[in-house]
DNA sequence: GAGTGTGAATAGTTTCACAGCG
DNA sequence: CGCTGTGAAACTATTCACACTC
């Protein structure tokens, strides 16, 4: 089971590159902010400011949706949110459900931009007994007993996963089964899912991962050479206090 | 002030490609699992798949980092963890601050996975002087205050911003100011930060219109189904025809 | 004149396919 | 043989620069 299906086939999207659809929610974002001050309109250079990327860009990632500005003046503000919220399937209703509701599943429910834009929570899923009909974010956690059922009565096409590593791909296997197609896993374990399934995947440590990386560049760029060269693997020298998991062993290069 | 400069200049990374990068965490979750079950050695094949990516790329990643395969065998579990450690500068320790401890700066501070790869919270930090002194996950709850005493002693160099997007900016300021140079920033908003300082993005909302964009295709695919009746995206004055190759309705009625 | 829309040029990423090593 | 390492090909994304429209 662990080694399923996983990449994503990279859907043909009708012609819309997939890295201009991850920009076009932060092209909303900026939008709604200018609509909400009664701007009428924008030009590709003051909307790329407000979503921080360059207008050249910004101007390709429209082009793929069609014309809709006006040379010599800009965009039209509350048309260009209208269209790119129907792009997206912002204009009808997604329910969602929440399954795990610790920390981060409170979180989730609570934070407001949740509903602001076409979702829903349906429901808040929790695997403990003991937080069953407690409410959270006023509304009142479901035991996972019940999962299937309200994914199927509430017609769920998304779900976000909020679990621990280990329940992450059970949950997310019923989640499929029960009918839904997309989810959003904030777990940290690779999903195996069939094909048609979406996955996105939102990993606090990934990103710091990430960061450290930049980070240890620049730091290196002040000093001279040094070029790997790991004499000092070596860390810690006794295997016993910290390191839960595998110590970094003092493997050197050939 | 707002509109400070955004974009990250894709730095020239030591030659190793962003893409990659963002998968050596990957791989090394798969292989610090490896690790614990005392696996000695993957091929690129079984490993690819543990990690969700094909091997192809796995291996053109690993290119990129040396030579670190046997031809006929495979990798060696213990070595990679080592070098993908060291190249991601896990080998050292990197304290970094929490700012805004809601339900979502809570969630992160009791996330397990922060500390055990080479990350130590070194402060919890909120505005609110109530939450002031208040233990979660273990710390004391520092107030606002104190944020640049903080990290000049701790030495940080990565900030964690999860406040609500209106005070976003201005934390990313103060953090930027007092010597953090990476920032994982999970506020809806676009910070503006100097050249030099790396911004990540997790963003809960962008996540799920995506989702959204991909799920609405799906439904499409099947039925030739009517768009939705845009409610009043009533169009401004200018001409009243849509212009050249406007095949789309421009606002339709209902 | 101002600013969009877009082909063409460039840069980056993934996949292929196979030579070559253990 | 099996499996890595890697050039070359294919594909995707970004940037440039300018014709064209309002």
């Amino acid at each position: 089971m662990a080694t399923g299906r996983t990449h994503r086939p990279a859907t043909r999207s009708r012609g819309i590159p997939e890295a201009t659809v991850a920009r076009l929610p932060l092209y909303l974002r900026a939008l709604t902010a200018l609509s909400e001050r009664s701007v009428p309109t924008v030009s590709s250079e003051e909307l790329a400011a407000a979503a921080g990327v360059n207008s050249a860009k910004l101007r390709k990632d429209f082009s793929y949706l069609g014309s809709y500005g006006t040379r010599g003046v800009g965009y039209d503000v509350e048309y260009l949110v209208y269209q790119i919220s129907r792009e997206l399937g912002l204009t009808q209703d997604w329910p969602v459900v929440i399954v795990g509701i610790g920390n981060l599943g409170a979180a989730l429910a609570n934070y407001g931009g949740f509903a602001s834009r076409g979702f829903r929570v349906a429901a808040l899923i929790d695997a403990d007994p003991a937080m069953a009909g407690k409410p959270v974010a006023g509304l009142p956690v479901k035991h996972t007993d019940e999962l299937e059922a309200i994914i199927e009565e509430n017609g769920v096409s998304i779900g976000v996963i909020a679990t621990p590593a280990g329940a992450a791909q059970q949950v997310c296997d019923r989640l499929v089964a029960a009918g839904v197609t997309s989810i959003l896993n904030f777990a940290p374990t690779v999903l195996s899912v069939p094909d048609g399934v979406d996955v996105r995947k939102v990993d606090l440590s990934i990103e710091l991962q990430i960061l450290a990386f930049h980070e240890q560049r620049k730091a290196g760029e002040e000093s001279p050479a040094a070029p790997a060269a790991p004499a000092r693997a070596v860390r810690g020298g006794s295997g016993g206090g910290k390191g839960p998991d595998g110590d970094v062993p003092a493997v050197m290069p050939a």
